[in-house]
DNA sequence: AGGTACGGTGGGAGCGCTCCCATGTGTGAT
DNA sequence: ATCACACATGGGAGCGCTCCCACCGTACCT
């Protein structure tokens, strides 16, 4: 009793979506000047150009994505492969900010994004098959740990790729990254300015490049400040708010007179501010506490929170501006032995939001 | 100077990403065999698959999804559309959970994510085009506004798709939403047992269908235990930290006698307690305070707050299960006439979090 | 007048896959 | 032994596009 079909799914010839070749037909020209009006290439006359136009219009005509992608071996796609679930990456205020920034930075083109999830290092490694397998044009990976198998296999891969906070000083791939150093030193800058000269800090997971360069930057401060670096007021977490409490536990049994505490996240500085309250000590009267992030809870925090602000959407933007830059110029030259891109570290500026809490 | 290209992006034949037809050649089989074999056909034999899968992994062959979507007429990816930049969807804690239930309920597959981004009203209109040719087997639309052009030109186009809450009572569209007005009932009904009898709302735009039921659900919990509903009671707002300011203010001036206030964002809740902190009530002794959404802000709030928790990655993971369901049935009976699925209306329950704030 | 150049154009070939039809090949029923 | 039938398999056709080459006409040179 079934009716044969059509083939291929079933769209009957007419009335389905209309093809290149409908559009040509309609305009009276050939399938290659649709192609080329459609592509915007120059070496069509004006006439032609404005009948084409008038087909697509009145035929509502819009180019196959897959058919396109087929034949001209590129898809007009970006992935951002988010680590999940673990990881700060879905927390305040990273995910959202980013993915802001990267559909700011698409919006002027005809870029789709796609979305990528993958956590342990198996799923890494299949997906990295998957995006060599035409599925994008690029790459865009944020939250990378040191270990993490994904950027080599790209690199390998020769895949187009920006990573957000390079893995090391030396990253082989094009990186956005915010000024973690001068961020935190203009954290302490601040607090010294307040007269506090016990200053603490809770720092987060050190195999993060990131979180290192926070701690540079906090050392630095003090000892351009000509202040001796204790080591007891250094306390390494996780970037979590329990990690961020026990660090505070810690420190306040090991320096009971500390007078200021800069946390590397405000989740930690979240932590912290719990334990200080249980403690008795009044922020700031007593402590001066300063995150980094800016994100929501510091606005809302009681009190509010001074903190770092790193400028995420914009390293989204900035990510996807080089990433796209970078397609095009794979495009551009075919040759394969031309591949020596300059490969740019990006850092941008951070900037202290000065609240209550210092 | 420029050598010559082999055509197609230029990947040189040998050495280039595998095709199913060297994969074919590899096994001593044919074409159709392997596609059977990699499309999980039981028409194959156990000797012929372990073949064509030894094939497989020796060469690391990929499938390229361009060429399938273009020969089977799917694509094995769904779109999610986002609101943007405006709407609280951007805003805590919707975007990410959404998503991460997203990615939960697809990474047992092989769907792929693709975020769109549209927030006008002419970008929506352009952007159901491009999901109608061919980019996407299905559609998540969040957010939705109730004079949204989008979801009926989805409708119309016979695209797969779900909505995350409801446009009204009557949605065409299968949709997936928690249950806003028990959710409201519920917060109100643990007010009335801590003794509360004046108590306030405030609010959102009350041409999100959720925002009403949140209203309607207030009234509900009022009348149920015989309280009469005091319109001055209740005050408009649009889900934003100003207008909780601004309503809050107002609630005030109206009625100083009250002596609970119930925010229909966690948002809004804290733009409140702002007011009320100024105007020197403390919560929850003088005022108690509940919110909705159960977000970061009311986990960090001072006092933390009681909030109407959502389960918005659960309504992620759902709304794609129903896409994904739907796509399946759309794909199995190809007749477009049979096109009458059961349009799925899904409520979620929603959960009170109790904290100091009430 | 003949040649040269070049902008403009049509359409063949091919991208890598799926679908389906035709063709074996083995099994059990007659 | 013969027929029927299911199962397994090979490969042609075609999805809708881009790329490129061949071709045409016109304008400009010598």
């Amino acid at each position: 009793m079934t009716m044969r079909q059509p083939r291929a799914g079933g769209r009957a010839r007419s009335g389905g979506r209309p093809t290149l070749e409908e559009v040509a037909a309609r305009a009276g020209v050939g399938r290659g000047t649709v192609s080329r009006v459609i592509n915007g290439s120059p070496r069509v006359s004006e006439r032609t150009r404005a009948a084409v136009e008038a087909a697509v219009a009145e035929l509502g005509y819009v180019p196959n994505t897959a058919a396109r992608a087929l034949a001209a071996n590129r898809t007009d796609a970006i992935a951002l492969v988010v680590p999940e679930p673990e990881g700060r990456f879905f927390a305040e205020p990273y995910f959202s900010d980013i993915i802001h920034g990267v559909g700011v930075a698409l919006a002027e083109t005809e870029v789709q994004l796609l979305l990528t999830f993958a956590s342990k290092a198996r799923e890494r490694q299949r997906l990295a098959q998957y995006l060599a397998a035409q599925r994008v044009d690029g790459v865009l990976l944020v939250s990378v740990h040191a270990d993490d198998p994904l950027p080599d296999l790209i690199e390998q891969l020769d895949i187009p790729a920006v990573v957000s906070g390079r893995r090391s000083a030396s990253e082989p791939l094009t990186s956005v990254d915010s000024d973690n150093y001068e961020g935190a030193k203009a954290a302490i800058d601040h607090l010294l300015s307040r007269g506090r000269t016990r200053i603490a800090t809770i720092t987060g997971r050190l195999d993060v490049y990131g979180a290192q360069r926070r701690l540079d930057g906090y050392r630095a401060a003090l000892t351009a400040a000509d202040l001796p670096v204790d080591e007891t007021l250094v306390v390494p977490a996780d970037f979590t708010e329990g990690g961020g409490r026990r660090a505070m536990t810690e420190l306040l049994s090991r320096r009971p007179d500390l007078d200021a505490v800069f946390a590397a996240s405000d989740v930690m500085a979240s932590g912290a501010r719990q334990i200080l309250r249980e403690a008795g000590r009044r922020i700031p009267d007593d402590v001066a506490l300063v995150g980094f992030d800016d994100s929501a809870i510091a606005r809302h925090m009681d009190p509010p929170l001074t903190s770092v602000r790193q400028p995420i959407e914009e390293m989204g933007r900035e990510m996807t501006r080089l990433l796209l830059e970078e397609i095009a110029s794979v495009g551009a030259h075919h040759s394969p032995a031309s591949r020596l891109l300059a490969r740019e570290q990006l850092v941008l500026p951070t900037e202290l939001v000065v609240r209550a809490s210092s």
